[in-house]
Formats: C-alpha cells, sequence, structure tokens
DNA sequence: CGCCAGATTAGACAAAGTCCAACAATTGAA
DNA sequence: TTCAATTGTTGGACTTTGTCTAATCTGGCG
C-alpha cells in the first residue's frame, strides 16, 4: 500500500506551503487523499483515517476537507448527485464517471479539446470547464 | 423547442406518448417543468404545483419526477452537489452554470466540439458527455 | 504556571431524497 | 351498479450528506 503514499515530511511541507498548519488529523487526510486511491468522498476518508485507530471525527473530515478545497489544496468533483468526491489532482482534466460502480477516471486535459465556448456575459468569468464522460457496461440488464 | 406553455391536451398526450397516465397531480408537473422556465429542483417543483391551489405532496414529486426520468421525458443535471435540477430538454446538450446564483442555462450541442475522447475499456459504452461550464461574477466579493 | 488562539469534538440540526403502509381513484367484469 | 384489482397519492418516518455550535483540548508564549 505504501508504493505511492507521500511521507510525513512531504505532507508536512505540502501542507504549509498552503498555509495549514500541520495538525495530525490534517496529516492522516491528506495521507489518504494523496498517498491512496483518488476520488474519495468524505464518509469514505473517514473509515480510512479510523481504519487504524479511531481518532478523526466527522466534522474534522468536512473542516478539513473545506479547508483543503479553500486553499487550493484539493478540488471538489460534482459527479454523483448523492456526494462529493474530493481530487487530490488540481490541474484542469476531466472525468470517465462510471455510473454503475461510481468509479471515476481522470482524463488529462490536453487529451480533450473543446471548441466553441460561448461568449460570456459582460462581468462574467468562466471558473472551469468540466467535462464528464458517463459510462456504464454494454448490458445493463446482464441477467 | 417553443417557450409557449403548453395547453393541458398536449401535456396529456405528451405524457401518454411516453406511456404514463396523466393523473391531475402529473400534469401540474408536467405544466410547471415543460410550460416554465427549465432547471428546477425537486423544492422548487413543489413549491410551484402548490402554489396554486392543488396540493400535491412531496412524494409524488419525487416518484413523478423518477418515473418521467426513466421514461426519457426529462433529465437530470448534475451541476450542484445540494439538489438535482430537472431538464425538460433531453437533446444532447450542455451547460453554463453560475456558481453564484445557481442559475443553468443551456448550451446547444452544435455549439461545442470536443475531440480527443479516450478509448472506453472492452465492454463499456458512453451513456453521456456532459459539459459544464462553470461562471461567476467578475468580481466575487462584491456585495 | 496562566492565557490565548486555533483545532477538534459530539451531538444537535438541516435539507434532499427514499420508503412504507394506508388510503383514494380508476378501471374492468359481471 | 357493485366488487375487486390495479394504480396512484399521501403523511410521516427514516436515511444520508453535510453544517453548526458550544465545549473542550492543544500548543506556543510570557
Amino acid at each position: 500500500m505504501e508504493a505511492i503514499s507521500y511521507d510525513r515530511p512531504s505532507l508536512i511541507a505540502l501542507l504549509r506551503k498552503h498555509g495549514i498548519s500541520p495538525t495530525h488529523q490534517r496529516l492522516e487526510i491528506a495521507q489518504v487523499l494523496f498517498g491512496r486511491c483518488h476520488h474519495l468522498a468524505a464518509d469514505q476518508i473517514l473509515a480510512m483515517v479510523n481504519e487504524r485507530h479511531a481518532e478523526t471525527s466527522k466534522a474534522t473530515v468536512y473542516n478539513t476537507l473545506n479547508l483543503f478545497r479553500d486553499r487550493g489544496m484539493i478540488r471538489e468533483v460534482i459527479v454523483d448527485p448523492k456526494r462529493v468526491f474530493y481530487d487530490p489532482n488540481t490541474e484542469p482534466h476531466h472525468h470517465l464517471y462510471n455510473v454503475d460502480t461510481g468509479e471515476i477516471a481522470d482524463i488529462a486535459a490536453e487529451a480533450l479539446s473543446v471548441s466553441g465556448l460561448p461568449d460570456l456575459p459582460p462581468g462574467m468569468v468562466t471558473e472551469g470547464v468540466d467535462i464528464i464522460v458517463r459510462v456504464r457496461a454494454s448490458y445493463p440488464s446482464v441477467g
């Protein structure tokens, strides 16, 4: 499991770089986000962080995710109406979403090109362009 | 798609075309969806339907929206983590989402072109490609 | 040591949506 | 018409995701 996990000093530096004091709980959450599989929902993060020994509350997980998001350390992925996923990759990119399994995979920004974006009303700016490719198994009603 | 409000007989025909018996409550909901502004959330539909005089319950609104969606009469728009919006336009198209106000506007499918969609794993099919252009006012902290 | 600011916490709370069992409306048969 | 089956609607309980609050903890500093 430790193949790509960030070590503690790197995570501390990462938090400091974003102006966040590296508390124990924040480091645990950062480790789960950056060291393991991507695109986790809050409840999954809560479970993973407390899997070792319960030490982080639900409130802290939500506080921390919102803090990381506000500081630009992570990004929200809105594909499932039931819950928000968090993506440690904040570079522009897009998503492939398996509607059956809920799995999310990245699509590199360079892979897709979009043309024809409309002119915006004056005083408006684009915050981002999200492309979600929704896929499913060819035989939805197998059986 | 004309913005004129649908009359009762047209709405009944629309429901029948989708194999749905036109009950009073379903007609009220269809009228709100097809006859007024687009991209409504369930709670807005509930309020609009009950604003006149007819009494329709929350359960019926949700039942009906899910029925309409399953029958391909309307489509869900997933842009806001807090709630689902319903779009009476089921033709392929995309959305401009104002993150400040929550407003959603359509972008014609022909207006945007996407190239470079990745090959899918075998046995997978694309259900749809959603493009969401998130915009906001240039001066986010203006009061 | 006390003080202070920031972090964490449990649990109450809120909102979106689902589920269920009872009730109402419609339909078809006789 | 009446009966019974089917379908639709309903309130309310329930679940889930997420927020809020007030209390408590922590660590740095004098």
